[in-house]
DNA sequence: CAGTCGTGGAG
DNA sequence: TCTCCAAGACT
């Protein structure tokens, strides 16, 4: 049997497999473009089960690409914040506001169009295309990467962009025309409830393991193989908590690179002058607890402290419940953010 | 290509 | 507590 033989196969009984049953998602149920589209950029290296709640939240605030196009940017933030990759949304909107100028309102379906928007590569492209314009075209994933690496039993580092396209190519030549979205989603599905990652797939619960090189051999739990993680830097920070007037300090984070356009508490690196830093003079400064937050590439090992002071600075002075139901702050901040509520009620 | 860009749940 | 890493895109 070739390979590519087997693809079609495979694709063909998990397109059944797909139908006879699959999770209830809420984006699922009227997949139209727009629907779509803000399920799979929420989606990105993020859990469904983490997105479900932000979902309905952002589609009852915003039902449509013209709500998007005009929201606030403060509250746009707001619906995102603690979803992370906060460039996502942002590029959501600009994407939302090229469509009411370009399209007329009108989500584009085709996959060319729709990776002319910012935002939008070629997995959400094909995704949308396929899933809610019924277009011919792949939508690959890390899922679907794994369970193309098990199927062909190969050992290619799915990280890297080639083994993408290659995967990309080969499933353009298998995927039905009359179906696509059903075939996308199918080995996504698998990917996510069957053809589990770290070592565990549910292999007798599979409707292709027969078809399954990996399963074959037994190699399945070594599978799919990736390039080894590089380590972090770690950075020590003294997080400030500033009160002036029953209202806290805070600032807005750069246009650009990390947590970028957030808001944040006034921080620097351990060891620096906190007066010279924040410009302002502090006083009864006390310590607070530590705290860590973990990014991708990088450490925050955190150290707290509350100060009062009568001066202005450069910041931005809110009260306890703007900070708690206006502000956007990322969740590295968070313990920091339940501190200050905590102080504000004593 | 390789680095950047968040978060939280599971094991 | 520690490690892994999820429906990726952009530069």
């Amino acid at each position: 049997m070739t390979e590519k033989e087997r693809l079609n196969e495979a694709v063909d009984a998990l397109c059944r497999w797909y139908r006879a049953g699959h999770r209830d998602l809420p984006w699922r149920r009227t997949p139209t473009p727009y629907h779509v589209w803000v399920s799979e950029i929420m989606l990105q290296q993020t859990r469904v089960q983490a997105v479900l709640p932000y979902y309905e939240r952002f589609m009852r605030a915003l039902p449509t690409v013209q709500a998007l196009a005009e929201v606030p940017e403060e509250q746009l933030m707001k619906l995102w914040e603690g979803l992370g990759y906060y460039s996502r949304a942002r590029n959501l909107q600009k994407a939302a506001r090229v469509v009411c100028t370009q399209y007329g309102g009108e989500m584009p379906c085709t996959r060319d169009e729709l990776l002319a928007l910012p935002g939008i590569g070629p997995y959400t492209a094909g995704a949308v295309a396929s899933i809610a314009g019924g277009q011919t075209c792949p939508a690959v994933d890390g899922n679907v990467l794994r369970v193309l690496s098990r199927l062909f039993a190969r050992e290619w580092d799915i990280r890297a962009q080639a083994v993408k396209r290659q995967a990309e190519r080969e499933l353009t030549a298998v995927i039905p025309a009359d179906c696509p979205g059903d075939c996308n989603q199918a080995l996504m599905e698998l990917g996510a409830m069957v053809c589990l990652p770290n070592g565990a797939p549910l292999c007798d619960h599979c409707p292709v393991a027969g078809l399954c090189l990996a399963h074959a051999a037994g190699v399945e739990q070594r599978l799919p193989v990736r390039a080894p993680k590089k380590q972090r830097p770690v950075e020590n920070r003294t997080v400030v908590l500033l009160w002036k007037d029953g209202r806290i300090a805070l600032r807005k984070r750069p246009n650009r690179g990390l947590l970028a356009g957030l808001w944040e508490f006034p921080n620097f690196l351990e060891g620096e002058d906190a007066e010279k830093q924040l410009g302002v003079r502090l006083m009864e400064i006390r310590p607070l607890k530590r705290a860590k937050h973990v990014f991708t590439h990088l450490e925050w090992h955190m150290t707290g402290i509350s100060a009062r002071t009568e001066d202005g600075g450069l910041f931005t002075w809110v009260t306890p419940e703007q900070l708690e139901h206006d502000i956007a702050l990322p969740s590295a901040f968070c313990a920091y953010r339940a501190i200050a509520l905590e102080q504000f009620k004593l």
